[in-house]
DNA sequence: CGACTTATGTACCGCTCGGAATAGAAATCG
DNA sequence: CGATTTCTATTCCGAGCGGTACATAAGTCG
């Protein structure tokens, strides 16, 4: 009971992220979100705590919508299946929006102050996370008999992720789609483990 | 004539690098800067004009320091001794110190606000820069037969520029030299232009 | 020496930051 | 209806931001 929100808390999210996603956690003010949300700050500051929590919360929703391919990648059959959606998914979602050119997971906190420390480990402990389960994936390949049984799935993973944080670093650069797919498929071409 | 200054311009400078190095543009504040400078705000602002000119002078010294790698990597025989000291650079550079791991030019201003835009655009400047630079040495590398003739020297600078900026950010996600240098090989493994 | 020039330290500027107090509005309860 | 609960809008907070005025100190000139 009580007055119901006026917000679509859902949508007002999904701006945060994108606000995020273009500016950085740090390079991201009350003021821009808030006013890319539709609301006032009490209204924010009720909804989701805090601008740290909202990051967090943002986050989440990156990593169910525009990160998504990551995990969905993993289901590919094969090893090679898998690192080429990885980094196809990477050059698609940098490249969507010409307003937040590359990815909130590698932009969104790369080097920030003392202060932004809680969302810059936010960010690396994400990066570490998909780059473990691409490791698991990758062994899993191996145990299948689908990579080599020398392959090194750790060296392999590490290899594919550092690529992707690549692109997206490239996407911010300016590169559009085409230009960044012709790296992805360099880097694949070059595929034997 | 007049008042001579206190304090050591160069030395200066390299300490403010190293706080632009470790917070990035936004993340570095005058009190870090000037705090680590050893000198107070008058005095910053008397030498380098403001913050903005005082990471525009960072920047050139951290190019011909940490970062003169790139330029020196250029100067190997073959196309694929360039590769390998631009990344062996990379992977060096981007793990100096444990205090800033990373690379200036891809964390210093990645995403922020519009007030850092020309920061942002200095670096996203300098960047394509390097890539220019090594997409010239990969064309001298055909045109000398180094190189197939039917290789694509852009594709091939940018490919490896792509890792070289893979790698700045795993190295701020706090993986180690030998790690990134892992990484390194198996990115030149596959080196079949 | 004194005039001049330049660097220094203190103290301060307007502004914006993330955040919160407070009052009123809109709903559900009895 | 009135009491209660929750959201909204206005207003404000202390702190820190980048940047600066001003007086003073430390040199080089004539």
């Amino acid at each position: 009971m009580g007055r119901p929100r006026e917000f679509d808390i859902d949508e007002a999210l999904e701006r945060a992220m994108q606000v995020f996603w273009k500016r950085g956690y740090e390079g991201a003010t009350l003021s821009d979100l808030t006013g890319a949300m539709g609301i006032t700050k009490p209204s924010m500051y009720a909804a989701f705590g805090n601008k740290e929590q909202l990051f967090r919360r943002a986050l989440e929703r990156y990593a169910e919508g525009p990160a998504s391919y990551a995990t969905r990648a993993l289901e590919e059959p094969t090893a090679r299946g898998v690192a080429e959606a990885l980094l196809r998914g990477a050059v698609r979602t940098t490249t969507l929006s010409e307003g937040h050119p590359g990815c909130l997971t590698v932009q969104g906190a790369l080097a920030s102050s003392d202060g932004s420390r809680p969302a810059h480990d936010l960010l690396v402990g994400w990066r570490n996370d998909a780059g473990l389960r691409l490791e698991e994936r990758f062994q899993r390949a191996v145990d299948e008999g689908d990579l080599p049984r020398d392959a090194d799935p750790v060296r392999l993973a590490r290899y594919i992720m550092t690529v992707a944080f690549g692109i997206a670093v490239q996407a911010a650069g300016g590169l559009g789609h085409d230009e960044l797919q012709e790296i992805a498929d360099t880097a694949l071409r070059s595929w034997q483990p």
